[in-house]
DNA sequence: CTGAAAGCGCTTACAG
DNA sequence: CTGAAAGCGCTTACAG
């Protein structure tokens, strides 16, 4: 039953060809006639040939491959990262091998030399939160293998990136909450271990600055995961308040969407008593009454730039490493829960 | 900067051993001697040799590689059934390449045939909306792929298929609006041309019909996608209806949302007045108040099955290939959207 | 426009 | 316990 694969030789032996001309005839190599090149098209279909890649890949030391390595693959923002990767490679005629770091570094080191082995044509990373250097990238880098991170990208190495304006995200987050005359503004926070929760944090307060509000310690919050729950937590922080804000900015959909909950609970009218801005525009905003304002952070489009600085990365003659960063654009998606 | 890969032809002269040998002792071959293989990977690890696997996959004609086609990669669903390949092919060493169908029977076509010529070991698949038949699956059978569906599979061919039990869940969901006193229960239906939408209402009716309850044609309402948008329109059908129903089971989770919050608005309370129940226990579900009563449709635990089954045919020696279909318990998850 | 030859880096049946 | 040899199915520089 197996085994019954027809190769090159196959068809050259049909046609009195040489296993060259029919190689060549398949790419549509210009040398050869058109005439030939029918002949062998002709036959190919007829036997249902098809090459094999994996001998063309091996003797080509180009696999038509990318290597993706995140966190998680069932993260929204990582699924619909995973999406856009997978369409613009598609287009591209590369194929997606994934891979789950499940955040630990001890799998993503497993998993890099994986890709090494495989010989991966290039590779697109979000880093796990272990990740504290990267160390364990230099040894592809070395090997001539193009690299992209995006999201969670290295500080300290000098790599392509993708990445969106979280400071400024943030700042128009709360510059909005400013203008739509909130006084009192909170913050709840994610992992200052981070980097772009920290750069959320600082967006947040650098806009306070701008317009001479003071910072108010009190008044943000940090959680570990952003997790609905820690968000439940933060909401029931804030009733207790001595004084409470007339609006949160919060670093990701899930804790606002807890917020919006507890103080709707707690007879808080949203937008009137306070108005709560999110970050990620997950489906959930779309769905949660009022719903809410929150920023699109381009995950889709991140997956794509990704992807498409990768493959240029691949297919660039060039002998040295450039590295590159492109900062996406975000978009501040103003609904109920914020305007007033 | 590259072609500065280290072979076994290199280690081989290093150690003045012959490539067999080497190529035994990282085995770990039995016939060679512990010293020789401590020698071996000593140096392995000093000059950071690596296996070349396009090599070995293209000698051995295994590849280590899953192909998996899903039409969404953004859908829950099938980024955890995703999740759970990838977990458990990882721990198998096997790798996870992905596509997207896009619900395009072209593309599935076109993905079938770059699997083959990957020489991928086996396929996971759950077949896109404009399939309706299986004849681009003989070839790959023929080559002895092994194959394994879940989720949407195929009726008119005999293959390996992991799936749910939809048409008892939807008695059970049914059972429980029964059971807790609903009298007139309604049920929004998903496409009548996908089998286990059409396993649903069946469901659904059976249950009915258990307990002596009239079929009332007017409480079922058809969508095509069930989104959420559909949703909001059949929430407001069944508000106009003469008699509205006192329960609701909803083909999925969108649907059941948007119905709890276009009832709200009409202030009709949940679970008092109208009892609803989803189907596929995503995430929201646990967000939305009140909570909703759902089906876990165990999209993970499919993705772990669907990998087993393919892994075993992959390794089993039999010739002959078997086919098995593998239905997965779901189970009810009741919250307050349903309880009273 | 076509062919002969070499070789990509492994693995394995065979021989000793 | 180790080695020599063949070969997996392509591609491509070289020759004509």
């Amino acid at each position: 039953m197996k085994n019954n694969r027809i190769t090159l030789k196959d068809l050259a032996k049909d046609l009195n060809l040489s296993p060259s001309t029919i190689s060549r005839a398949l790419q549509n190599h210009p040398a050869i006639s058109d005439s030939t090149k029918k002949r062998v098209q002709k036959i190919a279909e007829e036997l249902g040939f098809t090459p094999n890649s994996i001998a063309s890949s091996f003797r080509k030391k180009k696999t038509q491959t990318i290597g993706v390595i995140v966190p998680r693959i069932d993260i929204h923002f990582h699924s619909l990262a995973i999406s856009g990767i997978e369409e613009f490679a598609y287009n591209k005629g590369y194929n997606v091998t994934i891979f789950q770091s499940k955040d630990s570094l001890k799998r993503e080191k497993e998993i890099l030399k994986i890709l090494q082995n495989k010989m991966v044509d290039g590779v697109i990373i979000c880093l796990g939160i272990e990740t504290k250097n990267c160390e364990h990238f230099k040894k592809i880098n070395k090997l001539g293998i193009p690299l992209v991170f995006y999201d969670r990208v290295p500080t300290d190495f000098d790599a392509n990136k993708i990445v969106i304006n979280d400071l400024e995200s943030a700042y128009l987050a709360t510059e909005h909450l400013i203008k739509n005359g909130c006084k009192r503004i909170g913050h709840i926070a994610g992992s200052q271990s981070t980097d772009i929760f920290k750069a959320r944090l600082d967006g947040y307060k650098t806009a306070l600055k701008k317009y001479n509000f003071p910072i108010d310690e009190s008044l943000i919050l940090y959680t570990n995961n952003l997790s609905y729950d820690e968000g439940v937590q933060c909401a029931e922080k804030y009733l207790s308040n001595e004084q409470q804000p007339d609006g949160i900015f919060c670093a990701n959909d899930y804790t606002a969407v807890s917020v919006i909950q507890v103080f709707r609970k707690a007879e808080i009218k949203i937008p009137e008593d306070v108005a709560i801005v999110g970050f990620s525009n997950y489906p959930i905003s779309k769905i949660i009454e009022p719903h809410l304002t929150t920023i699109n952070d381009r995950a889709f489009q991140m997956g794509e730039a990704a992807t498409k600085l990768l493959i240029r990365q691949i297919e660039e003659k060039d002998d040295f490493i450039k590295s590159e960063t492109i900062t996406l654009q975000t978009e501040l998606i103003i609904r109920e829960s914020s305007f007033r």
